[in-house]
DNA sequence: GCTTCGTCACGTCCTAACAC
DNA sequence: GTGTTAGGACGTGACGAAGC
């Protein structure tokens, strides 16, 4: 079985930019007492990202500000607005528990960081940080590895959404098991709830969970369904089940990513219906090669047919038969152009 | 600088289940 | 039957970031 470190090192040769290679025992295993924002969160992402294959090496990793801040979903941030960040990683303890060999380890996960800011005038920002002994102990020795979204977890905004879609992307490529039983207080452990906060389960139901798996339903390729076990009224578990998404909703999600993260709450509350769910189809065929999303649904239905002579079939079609230009029709058209066509 | 929006935490009220 | 406890729904406020 490969390591994680291995793979990580596969995906940096491959230029696969779309997802962040981590250990398992990271994304799963562990939780995270002092807990930092969503913001610290995907920072520390990214620095795993940028470690690659050398996450485990006792060594000074670095990154240019400028190429941190060029990822989609993150914020613009000045040596100013990365300080905070990194006190809060700082603070941030890793709880990890060694089920196996009975032993429960405390440790900080980024023990050093830096900001060499001699050449802020000229734009450049360089950030250099030393991952913890138990991080890198534990990333060495991985052999499981969970393939995180990086597009989606820069995208979500809660600190409980993305420890959430960390955890969870962590057994999503299992495929013996589609969900997970975590006792109410692993839950809180597991998306970072601090001590006190939240008391009631209902709070933490309403102001955690829900907000965190309606979000991560909005924008990524799975499905999440949590189930309460009770005990009379009281809730003594949850159960947190997960399902890959059928084709179309894949596309949805990636749109609703493509789009401004403005208005997402209404869109979750599916109170804005002035925006439309999918970019108008090109009023020109000779446009659609440049729209990604109309082009993701040709290449699902497996269209082989001429891109551009398929766009102006089916607006013939629509206007023909006064049908929508929605995504779902588009698709079927696209799924019978092989065959009017004579394609094999 | 003001407004809007989003996150987070917590309070209140009502209802329902449980223990005695 | 009654008191206690917990859940659900709803509302409010503090705070910070972004947009204008």
């Amino acid at each position: 079985m490969a390591k994680t470190i291995e793979v990580a090192a596969d995906r940096a040769r491959r230029g696969d930019d779309t997802v962040t290679i981590t250990p398992r025992e990271i994304a799963k295993s562990y939780h995270v007492a002092n807990a930092p924002g969503a913001d610290a969160l995907k920072l520390f992402n990214q620095l795993i990202r940028a470690a690659g294959e050398r996450m485990g090496d006792d060594v000074e990793h670095t990154a240019r500000l400028a190429d941190l801040n060029a990822d989609k979903g993150t914020r613009n941030h000045s040596r100013q607005h990365i300080q905070p960040l990194m006190l809060e990683l700082a603070g941030a303890v890793l709880c990890y528990d060694d089920t196996n060999n009975q032993r429960l380890s405390l440790a900080s996960l980024i023990p050093e960081m830096h900001v060499n800011y001699r050449h802020e005038d000229t734009g450049h920002i360089l950030i250099a940080w030393r991952f913890g002994a138990s991080f890198r102990k534990m990333a060495k020795k991985s052999h499981h590895w969970a393939e995180i979204d990086r597009m989606t977890l820069l995208a979500l905004r809660s600190k409980y959404s993305v420890l959430l879609f960390q955890h969870m992307s962590a057994l999503f490529k299992l495929t013996k098991v589609d969900s997970e039983t975590f006792t109410v207080q692993d839950l809180r452990d597991a998306i970072g709830v601090p001590k006190g906060k939240l008391k009631r389960f209902s709070h933490l139901n309403d102001q955690a969970l829900k907000p965190a798996i309606k979000e991560i339903n909005l924008i990524s390729r799975f499905t999440l369904t949590a189930s309460l076990h009770k005990k009379g009224r009281t809730v003594t578990a949850v159960m947190i089940s997960w399902a890959e998404k059928p084709a179309m909703q894949k596309r949805k999600a990636k749109a609703e990513l493509d789009r401004h993260s403005t208005g997402r709450k209404h869109r979750l509350a599916g109170t804005d219906e002035r925006i439309a769910e999918h970019p108008p189809f090109p009023d020109n065929p000779k446009m659609f090669r440049h729209s990604n999303f109309w082009v993701q649904v040709y290449h699902d239905a497996g269209c082989r047919a001429d891109m551009t002579m398929t766009a102006q079939g089916f607006i013939n079609w629509t206007v023909a038969t006064g049908k929508p230009r929605s995504p779902q029709l588009f698709f079927n058209f696209c799924k019978g152009e092989n065959t009017r066509r004579g394609i094999q």
